[in-house]
DNA sequence: CGTACCTGTTCATGTACGAT
DNA sequence: ATCGTACATGAACAGGTACG
């Protein structure tokens, strides 16, 4: 719902937003009133009987009944750079998992997950309408008020101006029809939800109390098989937690405190009216809501967070958010959950991390080499997540796979590694230093394949995959991953892909983690610590010796080896079809060509 | 020496989009 | 219309650095 902050709605007349906003979340307009589905509003300003029960989101990440969990992290850097500094390298990472080994959750916070769901509230706010700066504190410290009462009613919102209550109006409609929507959305895929509270407009702290915990149940009932967590259900009686970092010490905790975190970053996108699609202006050009005709503000990231220049804004903010979250309904679930509270200290701490962690984004805008930075941050942080997509792919045709070959399923899950995979490129990265185009891409893979004729009607039904083999994987073992990549693939693959090997970009990259040995190309070994590079990262590669049991997954092997079209899959050997890139070296650097199916 | 900031890494979550 | 996948975004965290 980005859009609804965006230029046209500010360019909107406020009632003919009011309207379009409510025709939008499916309601009907009569003379004087809007009809929503539960929602009626009377168009002079004052509405009645808006449900705002948030929605409970169960999360997808992890479930307890997965069947194999995730490896540990192996980062793409860790060959350039050793292992990642803030942890432990990986305790897998250094040899072949031991006999028995049973994989681990990546994070304590999955098997947290598993264990107890968490459900979350996540509303997105107009940013059209720059604060209300009804309590204006030049001091620029908030010892005054004091820590929102996490089981107060909602009151009616600050008066003020007409206009003034008309931007309210209109953002507290945009919330309320994304929640209407959201609650019309969650209401038919969990059918066995009970129906949301609906709130009257003066709630009492005892219906406040009653419909926290409806919504309570409720969010259970979405978001477990049935398991009760009772020791962790909060409950009206639970005392408030100020959510300071040092209080936050249980998963649920840190969960609202960063859910708070978003909410202050949030307020700070709005006081600036910068959606995280959007440039950060100049502070010196003054940007103003057509709306409201108030004045957007506009960090000072020269600064730090101590630059008298940004005491404003951080008043702003800070004012915003301690405004907001007086209206319980705009107060993330992950806080309402835990009665969670906090104060303008509080709300200030989280202000200057808000400013802390919107800065790099500012940076990349003006900063070449910040710019470049971030590119290949999200470069890793978009192959890290696609390795974990096809480890996850691959483990789940392990069964099959296993019953098929009559082997122990755990076993075959052990061979399953992150950076063991190949990648398989749909389209060269948009940084990619040899192809500068998807399109010269595709015309160089077709022709390697034999397509001379490059034309793009002749291109078009082609889905062509660049197949990039690591060197030291072996025949066996990339047959292996194949295999379980076709069962995975819940369609026959039929050739619906072209895949094209040997382009001669191939990857250098040392895995943390050594294969068995069966997995490792003959004769690789012994090039690669001829390279003094490599060798340090290869002491122990080839003292693993083959899993137990070998000889029946050997055969396996072989037979899925055999039946593979993977010709010449331990690589390096592609330069013998002439087909090397002249700028490989650009690619290697850049790169880290790990295994993407685009599909 | 303590504080604030910067950077890299990993994870969680929401959204866009294509396939079915 | 629904579902799954890929990607973007932002938070947490840890280690390093700059500075008063």
């Amino acid at each position: 719902m980005h859009e609804l902050h965006v230029v046209p709605v500010a360019r909107l007349s406020p009632l003919t937003f009011v309207l379009l906003s409510a025709i939008w979340a499916g309601c009907t307009v009569t003379k004087n009133t809007l009809n929503c589905t539960s929602m009626t509003i009377a168009l002079n300003g004052h509405r009645t009987a808006v449900p705002t029960t948030p929605i409970a989101h169960t999360s997808s990440v992890a479930s307890a009944t997965e069947e194999w969990a995730n490896p540990p992290p192996i980062n793409a850097f860790v060959q350039a750079n050793g292992p990642a500094r803030n942890r432990p390298a990986p305790q897998i990472g250094r040899g072949p998992p031991p006999p028995g080994f049973a994989p681990v959750n990546r994070s304590a916070s999955l098997n947290m997950l598993a264990q107890q769901p968490i459900t979350r509230d996540y509303r997105y706010r107009s940013a059209n309408f720059p604060p209300t700066r009804d309590d204006t504190n030049p001091g620029h410290h908030y010892p005054a008020e004091g820590p929102i009462d996490p089981m107060r009613s909602e009151g009616p919102p600050p008066g003020g101006s007409g206009q003034d209550q008309l931007a309210a109006m209109v953002e507290s409609l945009t919330l309320e029809n994304r929640a209407l929507k959201a609650q019309l959305s969650a209401a038919t895929s969990a059918p066995s939800a009970p129906a949301p509270a609906v709130r009257g407009q003066l709630s009492s702290r005892a219906k406040v109390v009653k419909s926290r915990g409806h919504r309570y149940q409720q969010s259970i009932a979405a978001t477990t098989d049935g398991s009760d967590s009772e020791s962790d259900t909060p409950t009206s009686r639970t005392p408030a937690v100020y959510l300071t970092k040092a209080n936050c010490t249980t998963k649920p905790l840190k969960d609202a405190r960063s859910a708070l975190q978003t909410f202050v970053t949030k307020s700070m996108r709005d006081v600036c009216g910068v959606g995280p699609n959007d440039r950060w202006a100049d502070p010196d050009e003054r940007r103003v809501n057509e709306v409201t005709g108030e004045t957007y503000l506009t960090p000072y990231f020269e600064g730090d967070v101590k630059d008298p220049r940004n005491v404003p804004l951080f008043d702003a903010v800070i004012d915003r958010a301690y405004n907001d979250l007086q209206n319980r309904d705009n107060m993330p679930r992950a806080v309402r959950d835990v009665n969670g509270t906090c104060d303008k200290p509080l709300l200030e701490e989280m202000t200057k991390n808000a400013f802390r962690n919107l800065k790099p984004g500012w940076k990349a805008q003006v900063d070449e080499d910040a710019k470049t930075r971030d590119h290949v941050k999200r470069q890793i942080n978009r192959r890290l997540q696609r390795r974990v997509t096809k480890v996850k792919q691959r483990r789940g045709a392990v069964p099959t796979f296993a019953e098929k070959y009559h082997l122990d399923a755990n076993a075959v899950a052990e061979l399953i590694y992150e950076e063991h995979m190949s990648d398989e490129l749909s389209a060269p990265d948009s940084d990619d230093e040899v192809y500068q185009s998807r399109e010269t891409w595709k015309k160089e893979m077709a022709r390697l394949i034999g397509h001379l004729n490059s034309t793009n009607a002749a291109l078009q039904g082609l889905e062509i995959l660049e197949v990039i083999t690591p060197d030291w994987r072996s025949h066996k073992l990339s047959a292996l991953f194949h295999a379980l990549h076709e069962i995975a693939l819940k369609t026959p693959v039929k050739d619906k892909y072209k895949r094209v090997r040997n382009t001669g970009r191939r990857c250098r990259r040392v895995p943390a983690a050594s294969p068995y040995d069966f997995g490792i190309a003959d004769g690789w070994l012994e090039n690669a610590r001829e390279d003094p590079e490599r060798a340090p990262l290869l002491e122990t590669w080839g003292t693993f010796g083959n899993p137990p049991g070998f000889e029946a997954l050997n055969a396996a092997l072989n037979s899925v080896a055999a039946a593979a079209p993977l010709g010449d899959m331990e690589g390096g050997s592609a330069s013998a079809l002439g087909l090397v890139s002249d700028n490989l070296d650009a690619f290697m650097t850049l790169a880290d060509p790990q295994f993407a199916i685009s599909t």
